[in-house]
DNA sequence: CGCGTTTGACCCGCGC
DNA sequence: GCGCGGGTCAAACGCG
């Protein structure tokens, strides 16, 4: 629980430069610069405001304390006013010259072109206060509509949870063990009494959150596969079509929801020669098949940190590019995570609820969804994509891409990622690398997002326990936050692209350790013609070559 | 001896 | 109904 607070948080790095790039080397310009947060940050508070996140809430309103709204002009007139007041030096310190009227002329017109551009800028402004009051508008509809209908969903199964209580003995503490990024899911399992994220292919249909329900699993499979009926009754609500054709305006929304949160995956695409990326956690090797289309084997990994954990993982080389390793979870863990583990395990719990926000059959599914990817990350790109096409909806980080420039420039230098995890406890430092923490980034950027599109609200709502921690954390990294935020802002022409990235931030940052922020990842995301959503994770990493992984033992990938 | 991997067999879903 | 492909199981095997 601890470590779930704290994962692979680091203090502001001191290397990290604030990226000033307007023209002022004034000490207060970043706090202005943050001041020009703020403006999202006041948002973000009406955002949230009547609702849920009390952390967040207390870090909008920190902010709120130390800058207002005003700071935002301020900080336009700061570059401004620095530039008029070279003007009326130029003034003063010409007054022995010749020409002092045509020096008083040109200083005049150099102050309508700045009023001008100031008038332009205002005008900027409040479009994209418009803009982001719509934003905020639209979230507090679909969060409103979420919350109700997690209230009916919950109203209308009170007996299934106590019945699950149950039959796990009253259990079901390992859930509160779930890191931050599992919770979410794992409060949609209390709701549902079946494991969320937790997937197979239908049939096997175990993987549960629950240890319990695991065992269960398991004594069904035991008798003997062929006569595992019973054990699908229980395992198993997905019934064969029931998860296929998402079914809109039915009774079994939910249902099929729970399905999709299964049948969830993160595939994960790095180049590497390790047989496996590290992710800090322990597998074990189950199996191994041929895959068809690929010369590589397909290596089936099973994670053993805890009994009946139902994470399992799927390892196999890219055909094309063989130093391109494709690494795909499934489920959630149901045990504390060291640090590094907490990375990929919030990858895939916050990819995994990113898609069901995009996958759900639920009108209010869809409209998380787009409206997120419409109003708040228009970029497109390809490092990340969410197939809705595949058996299984399935989000894939590319992390083999050169970063997207249209994605978001940082000045180099700026937000090195430190990586500044702990060595896992189970790890020898020898065999760290830094690319375990990328998915860690990518989980931070997706589980912001996927915080944003509503989904974590429930999860805020039935893991209140979590919030004491994730205010700690958010305090802490707040500043970061604002700090990326205006990064992406100041260091980037495109500004919608930097607003989304600084709303997607600062948003975030309302329960995030801010590795995201911090490490310099940003995330867009778009939707395509298909309606399927695109996200993109753009890392400053410079290197995932290898990290010798370390799972129990050291599994050496056959086909290599 | 215990633990983890290997590997062939088996099960299941799906498409034809 | 049949075959294919994906996923899992479990006995055999290897290693420390």
């Amino acid at each position: 629980m601890d470590d779930a607070s704290t994962p692979n948080r680091s203090p502001p790095p001191p290397t990290i430069q604030f990226p000033v790039n307007l023209n002022c080397s004034n000490d207060e310009i970043p706090r202005r610069v943050i001041g020009e947060m703020d403006f999202f940050a006041e948002k973000n508070h009406k955002l949230v405001d009547g609702h849920v996140d009390d952390s967040v809430h207390a870090n909008a309103t920190d902010i709120n304390d130390s800058i207002d709204r005003t700071a935002l002009e301020l900080n336009v007139n700061t570059g401004l006013n620095l530039l008029t007041t070279n003007t009326s030096s130029d003034q003063s310190s010409v007054d022995d010259g010749i020409s002092s009227n045509m020096e008083d002329k040109r200083a005049k017109n150099e102050l309508a072109v700045l009023q001008v551009e100031l008038e332009r800028m205002n005008t900027e402004n409040q479009q994209l206060r418009e803009m982001l009051s719509e934003v905020t508008s639209n979230y507090n509809t679909v969060q409103k509509h979420l919350v109700t209908l997690m209230q009916q969903q919950q109203d209308g199964k009170p007996e299934k949870n106590d019945e699950q209580k149950k039959s796990n003995g009253g259990l079901i503490v390992p859930r509160q063990f779930m890191d931050l990024g599992l919770a979410a899911a794992a409060a949609a399992e209390v709701d549902t009494d079946e494991p969320s994220l937790s997937s197979t292919e239908g049939r096997s249909h175990d993987w549960s959150g629950s240890p319990n329900v695991e065992v269960a699993s398991k004594e069904f499979r035991s008798r003997k596969r062929g006569s595992s009926e019973e054990g699908r009754g229980i395992g198993r609500e997905d019934s064969p079509d029931g998860n296929k054709v998402p079914r809109f305006n039915s009774s079994k929304t939910v249902d099929q929801t729970e399905a999709t949160m299964r049948k969830a995956r993160v595939s994960v695409r790095a180049r590497s020669e390790a047989p496996m990326i590290t992710d800090g956690c322990q597998w074990r090797k189950y199996g191994q098949k041929m895959a068809k289309g690929n010369p590589c084997p397909r290596a089936y990994y099973r994670c053993t940190m805890a009994a009946g954990c139902p994470v399992r993982k799927q390892v196999q080389r890219c055909a094309e590019d063989r130093t391109v390793l494709i690494t795909t979870y499934e489920g959630n863990h149901n045990h504390p995570l060291p640090p590094a583990a907490m990375a990929m395990a919030s990858t895939t719990s916050s990819a995994a609820r990113m898609l069901l926000s995009g996958s759900m059959s639920s009108a209010d599914g869809l409209m998380n969804s787009n409206f997120l990817t419409r109003t708040l990350l228009p970029c497109s790109s390809s490092m990340a994509t969410i197939s809705a096409s595949a058996p299984f909806p399935t989000v894939t980080l590319d992390l083999t891409q050169t970063p997207n420039p249209l994605q978001f420039p940082r000045p180099e230098g700026q937000f090195q990622v430190p990586f500044p995890n702990p060595p896992p406890h189970n790890l020898p430092n020898s065999q760290l690398s830094p690319l375990p923490l990328l998915p860690q980034i990518f989980g931070q950027a997706l589980y912001n997002q996927s915080k944003f599109s509503g989904l974590q609200m429930s999860h805020d709502i039935e893991q209140p326990q979590m919030s004491h921690q994730h205010q700690q954390g958010q305090q802490k990294s707040l500043a970061d936050t604002v700090n990326a935020a205006t990064a992406a802002i100041a260091a980037n022409p495109n500004f919608t692209a930097a607003l989304a990235a600084a709303i997607t931030s600062i948003i975030g940052s309302s329960h995030s350790n801010n590795v995201a922020n911090n490490s310099g990842a940003n995330l867009t995301s778009a939707t395509n013609s298909n309606g399927n959503v695109t996200t993109t994770t753009t890392t400053t990493s410079n290197s995932n070559s290898n990290g010798n992984n370390k799972i129990s033992n050291s599994s050496n990938f056959a086909a290599n």
